[in-house]
DNA sequence: CCCTGATTCGC
DNA sequence: GCGAATCAGG
């Protein structure tokens, strides 16, 4: 098989609506999982959010964020690095001791400097380690930070425009599923229709759903389908 | 084990 | 350029 006009294209829309690549390999048929991905790749249709791509950084938006997490005092024994293979990270800063870097004065001074006379008032930061996070120096470790206190947990209480929407536990074998929205999203919930019989949707969805087996050549492309449809093996 | 995408490398 | 083999996280 060759890549010809009409099969990149395929590729490039069902990877960019969110397909995975073996959705997408089976779908073009006649290449592998790995072909298509290479031939994204080379489309230069990289990326998607990938398994093996540490999550950067990614906030949580729904997060009310009542106590903000504190950035840890004390960094991590092992800076996890997203290892990028032939690339070291750029700081080659010796671990010594007393690091001093970025001091306004770095005047050097004979071996035995144990009293380090610092004129400096404010500045305590001496260097920025991997991942962002402030170095500090022996003198300047900060008190643990406390625990916050417990608190009374109270159910969450659903918010006020998916109210009266069917949510995911209100499903059940007579009410349409369609989902409505995005998962993660305030207002994500269900069709909740009646469903069509023996369907597990409406009949609108089931409209959207299914379609008839016509025989090749008169296929017309499905709808699209939410989160690139239902996995199909 | 299954899945995923990323990368490498011989062709 | 292609894609199998391999890698690495979920």
């Amino acid at each position: 098989m060759s890549w010809t006009e009409e099969r990149i294209e395929k590729l490039t829309k069902m990877w960019e609506g969110g397909s995975t690549a073996s959705q997408i390999a089976e779908e073009l048929g006649g290449v592998s999982r790995n072909a298509v991905i290479g031939k994204a790749h080379r489309l230069g249709l990289k990326a998607r959010p990938s398994p093996v791509k540490a999550n950067e950084k990614v906030e949580a938006p729904a997060a009310p964020a009542a106590v903000k997490p504190p950035k840890l005092a004390v960094p991590p024994s092992e800076p996890r690095a997203t290892a990028p293979r032939q690339a070291p990270p750029p700081f080659a800063a010796p671990v010594s001791p007393a690091p001093r870097a970025a001091a306004p004065a770095p005047e050097p001074r004979s071996a035995a400097d144990g009293d380090a006379p610092k004129p400096a008032p404010t500045p305590r930061i001496v260097s920025v380690g991997p991942g962002g996070f402030l170095r500090q120096g022996p003198g300047d470790q900060q008190a643990p930070i406390p625990p916050a206190p417990p608190r009374r947990l109270v159910p969450a209480r659903p918010s006020p425009e998916i109210a009266e929407k069917t949510s995911l536990l209100d499903l059940n074998d007579r009410i349409c599923r369609w989902p409505m929205g995005h998962p993660g999203e305030p207002d994500f919930h269900f069709c909740g229709d009646k469903v069509n019989p023996g369907f597990p949707y409406c009949v609108d969805h089931c409209g959207r759903a299914f379609q008839a087996q016509l025989p090749r050549g008169h296929r017309r492309p499905p709808p699209p389908m939410p989160f690139g449809g239902p996995r199909v093996r």
